[in-house]
DNA sequence: TTATGCAAAGATAATCATTCTTATTTAGGA
DNA sequence: TCCTAAATAAGAATGATTATCTTTGCATAA
């Protein structure tokens, strides 16, 4: 899993740093499309000394390769997914929860009805879906 | 129309204020999913004195009382919708154009689906598309 | 080896949307 | 008309993000 990272880092001319590394395996663990502040909370307790600029600039460069896609929200601080293949969200309205949301027969529905129906003067690139709730327990 | 913005604000127990009024006005006229810039911009020419705080202060009045939502982006500004019965939005990912998309076939389709397919540990509030692509001409 | 080039990281200042604070004004009921 | 809670104005403060500038880590060429 790690290597394979390093090997994505390559394929896309980036230099394989441990502070790359290090942001990486942190969103991987922190596991709910952290924030920028996430993620440096996390790393600060093995790698003391990186920098927040770093980290913003290593997300968006993250962002422009496709290795990390960026959620939307309605709150003032941005969040980060490594889960880069098409697939939607569950928000929580009460909490700040996000979950992944999977689901190919519905994805089939959609493109299916979007095949009869056509968006007037609209090209579709993707489709997402935020649905928002409330996550029982847990 | 103005006199039915009145009567909500009425309802809801909100005094009628100009700001008020304008604010409402701003959002209805620029009619693209305006952020509070766009919206203190607009306002600025016939009410020079509107203050920036106000603006957000009345702008998360209206928010609360359902009078508008905000609209999910990836950007730092957040945007508005005076359009509060549950709809969807086409995103361009070249330009800052948002449009609503109303498609209550759709609706249907996925609304039945979920009612097959429940999500485990989750109470679905509502479902929100956010479909990105390109607008053609216009 | 040593020098040169260059991407990346660190430190920290700057920016900019939004929120907060405090004094003042006003809408709307009594 | 008067009263008062609610709303606004002005501007300072905050907080996330971005920009700037210097330093570091390597690779490659002299
Ligand atoms: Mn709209
Ligand atoms: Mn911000
Ligand atoms: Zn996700
Ligand atoms: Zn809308």
């Amino acid at each position: 899993m790690n290597t394979d990272f390093r090997e994505k880092l390559q394929e896309k001319g980036l230099k394989v740093t441990p502070q790359r590394v290090a942001i990486f395996e942190a969103i991987l663990k922190l596991n709910n499309h952290p924030t920028a502040e996430d993620i440096i909370a996390f790393i600060k307790t093995n790698h003391p000394n990186i920098s927040v600029g770093t980290v913003y600039k290593v997300l968006d460069t993250f962002v422009e390769n496709n290795l990390l896609k960026k959620v939307k929200t309605e709150k003032d601080s941005m969040r980060y997914d490594p889960h880069v293949a098409n697939h939607h969200h569950l928000y929580c309205y009460e909490t700040e929860r996000i979950d992944d949301y999977e689901d190919e027969k519905l994805n089939e529905l959609i493109s299916n009805h979007f095949k009869t129906h056509k968006i007037k003067n609209f090209k579709i690139q993707d489709i997402k879906l935020q649905i928002t709730g409330k996550f029982n327990n847990q």
